[in-house]
RNA sequence: GCGGGUAUGGCGGAAUUGGCAGACGCGCCAGACUUAGGAUCUGGUACUUCGGUGUGCAGGUUCGACCCCUGUUACCCGCACCA
């Protein structure tokens, strides 16, 4: 009998299209589930065969949750603003829109062919002004809280995209996207106070459920240490301010060191007799990138100031002051003490220069080497603090420098604020103008879209200046605030700005004058499972964390997280183990999939093909296995009999079910998969299966594989309703016991025979049996009993001697 | 260096969380049906000198360890001079 995917998947995708049968209803009074996967970039290349895993999945959750009874958010969009896009466009002179239009389509297409019960009702586009609108509101709104400001700074400047890119974009001292090379360059920038929430998102990890790798990588990202801030005395008057996790090792620093960059340098220019060498050292470590300045860690380098020191405010002593470049400007004062006998990097730069190190925590050798790890250290060498241990220090000598007024506890950070400006056309415009009178002033809100406008050429400039810097009777304007003369802001936001809170517009795609309805946004928040990428941790999740706690600051959103829930795929490795890509050939084409084996078994083996967080490995024959398995499937149909659930399959059957709803919850798709596998074989060794039985295996299979299912339910008459319309399956816990089970007999630990007995049967009457057992009576024969175990359904241990 | 993770047949991977290691699938072998098989069906498939031995390696705890503990090796991912 054939099995006719083509036929069926094409029927069941208009059919569901026509029936609108997965949207979403705003009926309030049902309970709610919102499930969420991270909506694509519509690339040129077309969908990969990676992006149908995460869908699948939670295709799968979402089904399952319509069936038991759920009114189910399970929406899909385009995250469509972005670099590819905006290239495509420069070299083939189409306009972005254009293209982003024909990308989308394809991606829908694509993404429709595989069946995913997306309420396309709800399909969102950043790029759609009616969306970018609430992007740009909620730039004036963090604009106007002074979370949004302009910086001159430092930025990294990708030489081939010829845009700024934020830390997080920057990987190894390369572009995230493009590999290419990152330089340092002073830029004025629009920068988002991120920082400002950083305490809460590290505390608020607590209210969510994040697997522990994603949970760890914030943290570590967010970087949050405890301190103090110390001043020290110099020479030359003015205080050099140094930050310090260890305030307890202040009678051990012997010396001090400060950023090239730092402004003692530039204050003191008279006082440094060796000023040529300082500035020369500068300029070098100026010239490192990044990436240099990492690669050479190792090796310390530094020139001293000659004329300028500091003066330990514990032991009065004067000590030098280095200039070197593995203090960063950028972190804590730009300026640190240096306690070499208790800090690695410290030591390593005091062993070189010759410098003192004085021993102020007991139990190292500090002469061979740092010694850091001394929590429960006890502290010498240090006056008042001598015999505190190390965590009493820290009180004692913080409560000292305040009440000395000489420093203060201090808590830092490793995150920086988010760059927020793009030198780039194919991003949402910056709502703001500049007048000489008033300084940046936002638009009025109703003016709001601010439209893109059409642009000759989106060619960057090589002056670092947005495409939109060319279009002088847009640039010029004038000012909301006093009406003089005025320009706008021609950089544009970064990709990361519409999928910051595209979560909240699902929930009413259409709203014209907010986000989204607050009443709307309190019944479908929190997404209650969110999946996606790792690669996403300290870029997409984390901003759109810190967007939705501001605008939880704002009353828009009630809940204090955006996701309850956040899983997250493994890769899907081409067939010989690598990453997919071009260079390689090792690339599958999903349309060439769906058109060889059908949807239902590309849905099947995507999540067959091993553990959903692990990456995995793509195969040709392993697809084949899941053909099969459809085609077993269909099959049935041939044996089909009348009939309710037979006696000799409950337990089978009833065990099946709990597997598959149990599986699912816990992202165990490819023993879901095995256990209806299982299931299908006892039914072909039976030789028949009744329709309570097909019943219940359509539904189980159903989210899976949805069209095979709906399909094989239309034509065994198995409801009047179509199988989507059902409730999902529950099991009996006393019906998925086993009325006698077999159990092992070990001898000391080593399996000596089997036995099948009742599972509720007595432990001495089990006992007194195995004994009994020819192979097992030898065993004991003439040997001391020391244990007799039994553990009831699983096995016997007779311990002797 | 720091943080997270992984290691099980020829391959992808299971193992109810301390209780029969290798479910399920692929591949392979044999058979059936066939003019034919890269189709389908049936059976077999960790190794073995048939005593046993086996979950990267070495120890430990336990009646019992893939699972817990200590040490160790290899690989993957993230961060990385953050004071």
């Amino acid at each position: 009998m054939d099995y006719p995917f083509s036929e069926i998947e094409k029927k069941w995708q208009e059919r569901w299209a026509k029936e609108h049968a997965f949207a979403a209803t705003n009926d309030t009074s049902k309970p709610k589930f919102y499930a969420l996967v991270e909506f694509p970039y519509p690339s040129g290349q077309g969908l990969h065969v990676g992006h149908p895993r995460p869908y699948t999945a939670m295709d799968i959750v979402s089904r399952k949750r319509r069936m038991e009874g759920y009114n189910v958010l399970f929406p899909m969009g385009w995250d469509a603003f972005g670099l590819p896009t905006e290239n495509y466009a420069i070299k083939n002179h189409i306009h972005p829109e254009i293209v982003t239009e024909k990308n989308v389509a394809h991606f829908k297409k694509q993404l429709q062919m595989l069946g995913f019960s997306f309420d396309w009702d709800r399909e969102i586009n950043t790029t759609d002004p009616a969306y970018y609108h609430w992007t740009q509101w909620i730039f004036l709104q963090l604009f106007k809280k002074g979370l949004a400001y302009k910086k001159e700074m430092s930025v990294n400047w990708c030489k081939s995209c010829k845009v700024v890119l934020a830390n997080e974009e920057v990987v190894g001292g390369c572009c995230e996207r493009c590999g290419g090379e990152v330089v340092r360059k002073e830029k004025s920038q629009w920068m988002l106070k991120i920082t400002a929430y950083a305490d809460r998102l590290i505390d608020d990890l607590s209210l969510v459920d994040y697997p522990d790798k994603v949970r760890s990588s914030q943290i570590n990202w967010i970087g949050r240490s405890h301190g103090a801030e110390v001043d020290f005395e110099t020479n030359v008057g003015e205080k050099l301010r140094v930050y310090t996790t260890r305030p307890d090792t202040l009678f051990g620093a012997t010396y001090m060191v400060i950023a090239p960059e730092h402004p003692l340098v530039d204050a003191h220019k008279e006082e440094i007799s060796n000023l040529d060498a300082v500035l020369e050292y500068r300029t070098l470590a100026g010239k490192k990138s990044d990436f240099e300045r990492t690669e050479l860690a190792k090796d310390k380098t530094g020139v001293k100031l000659e004329g300028v020191c500091g003066i330990n405010p514990v032991t009065g002593k004067e000590i030098p002051i280095f200039v070197s470049d593995y203090v960063l400007m950028t972190y804590g004062t730009g300026a640190i003490m240096a306690v070499p006998a208790h800090d690695e990097r410290d030591w390593e730069f005091a062993k070189k220069f010759d410098l003192p190190i004085i021993e102020v925590v007991k139990g190292g050798n500090v002469q061979e080497e740092a010694f850091t790890d001394c929590a429960t250290g006890v502290m010498t060498n240090s006056g008042f603090l001598n015999d505190l241990s190390v965590e009493e220090a820290k009180k004692a000598i913080t409560a000292w420098l305040e009440k000395e007024n000489k420093g203060q506890a201090k808590t830092n950070f490793k995150l920086r604020d988010w760059v927020f400006s793009r030198q780039r056309y194919w991003g949402e415009p910056i709502p703001l103008v500049y007048c000489e009178k008033c300084g940046w002033v936002p638009l009025a809100e109703e003016d709001l879209p601010l439209m893109l406008p059409a642009v000759e050429s989106y060619e960057p400039t090589d002056n670092g200046e947005s495409p939109l810097s060319k279009l002088t009777d847009w640039v010029n304007t004038t000012c909301p605030h006093c009406g003089g003369k005025a320009t706008r802001e021609t950089d544009t936001m970064p990709q990361w700005a519409g999928s910051s809170w595209y979560y909240l517009r699902y929930c009413d795609p259409t709203c014209l004058n907010a986000p989204a309805d607050s009443k709307l946004l309190d019944y479908w928040l929190p997404v209650d499972w969110y999946n996606g990428g790792m690669e996403h941790t300290t870029l997409h999740l984390l901003y759109s964390r810190f967007w939705h706690k501001f605008l939880y600051d704002l009353g828009l959103v009630s809940t204090k997280e955006p996701y309850t829930k956040r899983t997250s795929h493994g890769m899907i490795l081409g067939e010989d183990g690598q990453k997919m890509s071009k260079s390689r050939g090792n690339v599958v084409n999903p349309d060439e999939v769906v058109a060889n084996y059908g949807a239902d078994t590309m849905r099947l083996f995507e999540m067959f093909i091993g553990d959903f967080e692990k990456t995995a490995p793509w195969s040709q024959s392993g697809i084949k296995g899941c053909r099969r398995f459809a085609e077993r499937i269909w099959n049935l149909q041939e044996i089909v009999c009348d009939g309710d659930v037979r006696k000799e399959l409950e337990v089978s059957l009833h065990k099946t079910i709990k597997k598959v709803t149990e599986d699912i919850e816990n992202l165990k798709f490819n023993t879901a998969i095995a256990a209806m596998m299982s299931f299908l074989n006892e039914v072909t060794d039976q030789g028949s299966i009744t329709k309570g039985e097909l019943a219940v295996l359509m539904l189980l299979l159903n989210p899976f594989a949805p069209h095979l299912t709906e399909e094989i339910w239309e034509r065994q008459q198995l409801a009047d309703k179509p199988l989507y319309q059902n409730a999902w399956p529950v099991f009996d816990p006393e019906k998925c016991v086993d009325k006698t089970v077999e159990i092992v007999i070990q001898v000391c630990g080593k399996i000596k025979e089997r036995m099948v007995i009742a599972p509720d049967a007595p432990a001495d009457e089990v006992l007194a049996a195995a004994k009994k057992l020819p192979k097992v009576a030898d065993a004991i024969e003439g040997k001391t009993p020391v244990k007799e175990l039994y553990v009831p359904g699983k096995l016997v241990n007779l311990v002797v001697r």
